[in-house]
DNA sequence: CCTTGACTTTGAGTTAACTCCAAGTGTTAT
DNA sequence: ATAACACTTGGAGTTAACTCAAAGTCAAGG
C-alpha cells in the first residue's frame, strides 16, 4: 500500500528511523511486497502514527517497546497495559507542569528585557533632545 | 556561603552535574575558599536555580551557555538575550501542545482500556451464575 | 544488456547530557 | 602523625535515540 519512503514523507519520519523502530520491536515487522521491501499496510501506519505522537511528547521507548509487546500477547494484557499508559501519563502530566512553570518564568524574564529596551529607548531620547 | 555537597542536597542536582555545568561555561566560575573548594554564593545559588528550571524544561544547555555568556556581556546584549528568550519560549510552548495531545490520547486509551476491562469482569460473572 | 535509483541488512558513528573514575590535596578527628 | 573524608581536576564511560555508511538486490528505462 505505501513505501517506506511514501510514509516517511507522510508523517515527517526518517526511512532510516522507521527501519530502526522495526529493527528494536518497535514497529512491530512490516508487510513485505514479493521482493522484500517494506509495503505499509493500515495497520502499519496506524502504529507509526501511534509511536509518532508518543514519541512526540517524549514518551521513552522502551516504555513503547513494553506496551507494543502486550498488544502483541492480546487480551490477557489489557490490566498490563493500562498500568503502563497510566504511568506515562503521570510522568507526562508532571513534565507538563513543569515547563509551564518554566514558560511562566520565561514570560516574566522576557517582560523585564522588554521594559529594560524601553528604559534605554528613553535615555536615548533624552540625549537627543 | 554553602559548599557543593550542600548545594547538591537543596537543588538536587549531582555535584558532579554541578561541576560539569561550570565546566561548560553554563555556570559562570563559581566563587572558591581559600582551600580552593566551591563556596557557592547567593548569586552563584540563583543561577543554579535558573539552571534547573531551564533544564527541567528541556531547553537546551547550548541555548543557555549562549545567553549566560550575553548575560556576563552586560547591558549591551539585552536585545540578543530576549531573543534567546523568545526563541526557547516558542519552542516551549509548542512542546507542551504536542504534550497536551499525546495526553489526550493517553486518556482516551486509558479509557477504552478501562471499558474493556469492565466488559471481562461482566463475563466472568456471567460465567459464575 | 546495462545503468539508475530505491530499496535491503548489518554494523558503526553521532549527539546531548550527564556520570563515573583515578589520582591528588586540604581539614578534621583520634 | 596518621587516618578518614570531602573536596579537587582531567579524562573516560554511559545512555537514549537516532543517523550514516557499505555492500548487496531488484525493477524499470534507454
Amino acid at each position: 500500500m505505501m513505501k517506506i519512503s511514501e510514509v516517511s514523507e507522510k508523517y515527517d519520519v526518517p526511512p532510516d528511523t522507521l527501519r530502526y523502530y522495526e529493527r528494536i520491536g518497535l514497529l512491530p515487522p512490516v508487510n513485505r511486497n514479493k521482493s522484500g521491501h517494506r509495503d505499509f499496510l493500515e495497520l502499519d501506519l496506524r502504529r507509526v502514527a501511534f509511536i509518532k505522537c508518543m514519541r512526540s511528547a517524549g514518551i521513552p521507548i522502551e516504555s513503547l517497546i513494553a506496551y507494543i509487546e502486550l498488544v502483541q500477547q492480546g487480551d490477557q494484557t489489557i490490566d498490563a497495559r493500562k498500568t503502563i499508559l497510566i504511568e506515562q501519563r503521570e510522568r507526562l502530566a508532571t513534565q507538563m507542569q513543569e515547563m509551564q512553570e518554566t514558560l511562566e518564568l520565561l514570560d516574566y524574564k522576557i517582560s523585564v528585557y522588554e521594559n529594560a529596551l524601553l528604559e534605554r529607548e528613553k535615555e536615548l531620547i533624552e540625549l537627543e533632545v
